[in-house]
DNA sequence: GATGAATGAGTATTCATTCAT
DNA sequence: CATGAATGAATACTCATTCAT
């Protein structure tokens, strides 16, 4: 179980790297106090990251992971591109509005530099943006949606949608829920996808 | 005269400040070397700017300052929600699409903490998603919309696919003109929005 | 006169250094201390040196820049090989036995490490080898030394000599004087060359 | 058969040391690496070593050691203090010629700091210059060598030039032999101190 | 207004050493 | 004896900002 020992070390410190960037930015959050939130020294920090960096890159690939797990499992046996794009709407605000901390550092933190977000954006976000536009694929295929859409630029589009919903909540100090614009935000999407009123 | 080369080398500053930071990122960018292309003193920075934070906050003012002036202009004495909302629709993607380097701080470096994109948000941001969802209040209110639509929410989604559209174009290191996609973007929000088919 | 000061400064550097290094080592020296001990901030050290070896190798040229100054000087106008092989033995342990401090750098302190000192060797103590060297092969010519020397060979043993009776002073904590030993140091290093007895 | 074991893992150690710092530095070589290099763990080195610089000194007593026992097996039953000399030439060059990574680890990197060159010299170094000054003092004794030598201080003279000589095979990459120079260096060192042509 | 030399606070990272297993 | 994960002290260097000229 040493194994497990070292994981948890491990999410320790990106737990404890969740909160504090959160609440002061990565620039401001030192290692040394994220080793101390976790528990451990600094230099152990160094045992399972590069470097400081490359705790933010985890902590995303860990939320982004989990994430897809959820999706994954819940669009499985789904079908319907409409349904779909619900399920997918209702997912994203669902998560991303469980951990006020990881919105924070999804929607801001995460974003701080143009080579950052390039190479976010080619490896992870890429591939959701791709479940995205295969839904729509489906639905204008099915006849469900309009036939005139190019399904990777509204893919963009919905993307942009539940994007903007979630930052505003990050932005918005008041203690809303973020999944209760759920039913209005999915019939905007729906409208912007679907075809014939 | 003075005034004029005064206000020359706060322009100058600005300038300076938009293609450093484009090309190396916010915290890459040193005020030494903003004054250099300047061709001032690091000094002199603080003669305009009370500190280098302001420079970028000025540089999004002087940006949003001309878009605003540009949309009123354009807006002004058209008639119909829906036109009016194809004008914004156009005018933002050609806007930022317009200087690629100012796109990079708009879409990015200007999003790098919490604290900042609250105040922006507020302040500066805010007043055009007003302007959006003014429109689509307009909308509702003469039927082009749908009924059930909340001109607040709907204006965030429409921003946010506008969003989503700029960062996209700015990721994207192909030489398209982001105005380009105008017409189906404007599909896409049109149909979020419009009331039946 | 700035360039007064500005020279000032960075004499006061190389000062502080010489002592803190000389005393402390070059590893156990903080640029902080030598800072400090100069007056100045510490970023003001990095105003004038690249970085903190920069220092070091500084010292070194200034300190062989002087020595070579006096020697030229003294060279000049001499004749006879033997003459001037005993100038320089004189020279050698007079101007290392002014400065201890200094001593102690150029005996230890630069020798820490085989890429340094093969930088030093190639750029700065080659060219005192030379003159050694040259100044072997004219006694050679003339007769005074023995025929079958080779100069370049010969002017290492004599480096060889002067270095260890340099070094061996530096270790030797006892209040001696090292030019004192120049009388007998000048007869072994005629012996080593001169021809028969 | 343990201290076989036991033994072997200690000269492991200093073997993988010998390379590394040589091929690294002393500063740049990390005890790990060196571990890594012997085989062992981190930790183990230190069952056999109380601290770094304890290799390195281990490291230059192994050597000397060798050094001096082939000093002796060789000296034994010499007579005349010019052969003597001459083997000690020969013997010098020799030893120091066959490992170049040992003999970057004593010409360069052993004399790091004045504290560390301090101990060496009293402790080590100066076993090798007694041994020197003795046949000196035979030879002055004998009348082989010239009656106004100083014995101690002619052998720290001799030893500077074996000392240079090898330093300068150490910083010259070519791939000459050390050895070759000895009957060369030997006519000077004779030079030196013999008495009449 | 303009300058640019000087400041000094601030921090990621390394690595020799320890010690529980 | 051996391990190697964990420690935490230690430090060169950067750069936004100031202010004497």
């Amino acid at each position: 179980m040493a194994r497990r020992s070292s994981e948890d070390k491990k999410e320790r410190i990106l737990d404890a790297a969740t909160v504090e960037i959160a609440r002061h930015g990565y620039h401001q959050t030192t290692v040394a106090v994220i080793a101390r939130r976790a528990g451990v020294a600094d230099g152990t920090i160094y045992l399972y990251f590069k470097n400081k960096e490359e705790i933010l890159v985890s902590l995303f690939e860990r939320a982004l992971g989990r994430f897809i797990a959820k999706g994954q499992e819940q669009l499985e046996g789904m079908t319907g591109a409409a349904d779909k794009l619900r399920a997918i709407v209702d997912l994203h605000l669902t998560l991303v509005g469980q951990d006020r901390d990881l919105a924070i550092i999804t929607q801001v933190e995460l974003r701080h530099s143009l080579h950052f977000l390039e190479e976010l954006s080619r490896a992870q976000v890429g591939g959701y943006l791709a479940i995205i536009a295969q839904v729509i694929a489906e639905g204008v295929a099915s006849g469900q949606f309009r036939a005139d859409l190019d399904p990777v630029l509204a893919g963009k589009a919905v993307f942009g949608v539940l994007d903007e919903m979630a930052t505003d909540w990050v932005l918005s100090r008041r203690n809303t829920r973020l999944e209760a614009k759920a039913p209005e935000v999915t019939e905007l999407v729906l409208g912007m996808v679907a075809s014939g009123g």
